[in-house]
DNA sequence: GTAAATCATGTCAATAGTTACATGTTATAT
DNA sequence: ATATAACATGTAACTATTGACATGATTTAC
């Protein structure tokens, strides 16, 4: 389906950027709440929409003599980016999601062991919750205006919190439906 | 990570399966909310699992020649197995969403095109909501006992619906942010 | 009876994604 | 000054996953 293709496409027509921010952009900001991809899948994927003439770049010098490639989108890109967005797909596959194959087979573990799980996994996921909802103070204190990209950055964000929330509040049940039992 | 290995062997550890309803696990039934592999990966991981003496078949005739293979695991599967299960692995990335990278550059939309959106993956994941319930009305009535597999199922069902009805949630928030603005 | 759906097991080519290798620059903290 | 972190861009080998190809048996609905 190509789906990095077009999530490349849809950041360099937001605005110009580079590789390395793009990359930054999957790996540490708002984007890797729902897309990952490293470096390494990066490059070449920018190389491929460069042959398909989707985007172009300029030659930035950083100080002395750095360089940077500095990507924005052609008049086809935009075309193509917009055509994949109107698109309605059907739901695809549920997540992998490793700790809910674990619980799966909570009853190859004993009750304390499975408890000792639930706790630190609990732990891990108020900790993500707590740099989300940070995120969220920092940067919005209205409902931003729908047609600006931080309107966006705004849905998502509050779906990650929401994500968390949930996540969290199922990981208390099992604790409780566990603690019944002993 | 080799995930999959440890989905086949707690699978088999379960009880003696063959490959096609392993698949099944992963494609309709209750494994399919977390985790997922196709035939054309099931297969040769089994032989894999075969040659590291993790698992053992036996062959089955059904009916008047049709064979197929019921695989069970061996000691050194099941102590493998245990292992992996007590690991504490941290969170991992966060798996990838195609609606909420549409809904991240949903700018690129009008809002009414991002409202069908909303609505159809509203009804999308309604109907997936509905599904789940009706697994869980149908095979429990109560909270099933711990260390029975009866309590995996019930709480990764769990988990999956409360999964559906945050997502809902969310649809529904970005509905209203967006009706607010017109 | 026969067509369609499901059962049952596999391979192969291609795409997607990760890990490690590889190199050099610039800014920041001590 | 100098070490460390961050900036910046790539490639190569490997693992994971998908989609298409391939084949045949058995059950179920009409």
């Amino acid at each position: 389906m190509r789906t990095l293709k077009y999530a490349l496409l849809g950041l360099i027509d937001r605005e110009p950027i580079t590789g390395y921010d793009i990359s930054k952009e999957f790996e540490k900001r708002i984007m890797a709440n729902f897309w990952h991809a490293k470096h390494s899948q990066v490059y070449p994927e920018l190389k491929r929409l460069l042959d398909e003439e989707l985007i172009s770049f300029e030659l930035i010098i950083q100080g002395e003599k750095m360089e940077k490639k500095l990507y924005t989108i052609t008049p086809k890109g935009h075309a193509e980016f917009v055509a994949w967005l109107l698109q309605d797909e059907p739901l695809g596959i549920t997540p992998k999601d490793v700790f809910r194959l674990r619980t799966f087979f909570s009853d190859f573990m004993s009750v304390a062991d499975f408890e000792k799980h639930l706790h630190s996994q609990l732990d891990k996921h108020n900790l993500k919750k707590g740099y989300l909802e940070s995120s969220m103070s920092n940067y919005y204190e209205a409902v931003p205006k729908y047609g600006s990209k931080e309107f966006g950055d705004y849905a998502v964000l509050l779906g990650a919190i929401m994500r968390e929330d949930s996540y969290i509040a199922w990981l208390k049940v099992c604790l409780d439906a566990v603690s019944h039992q002993d």
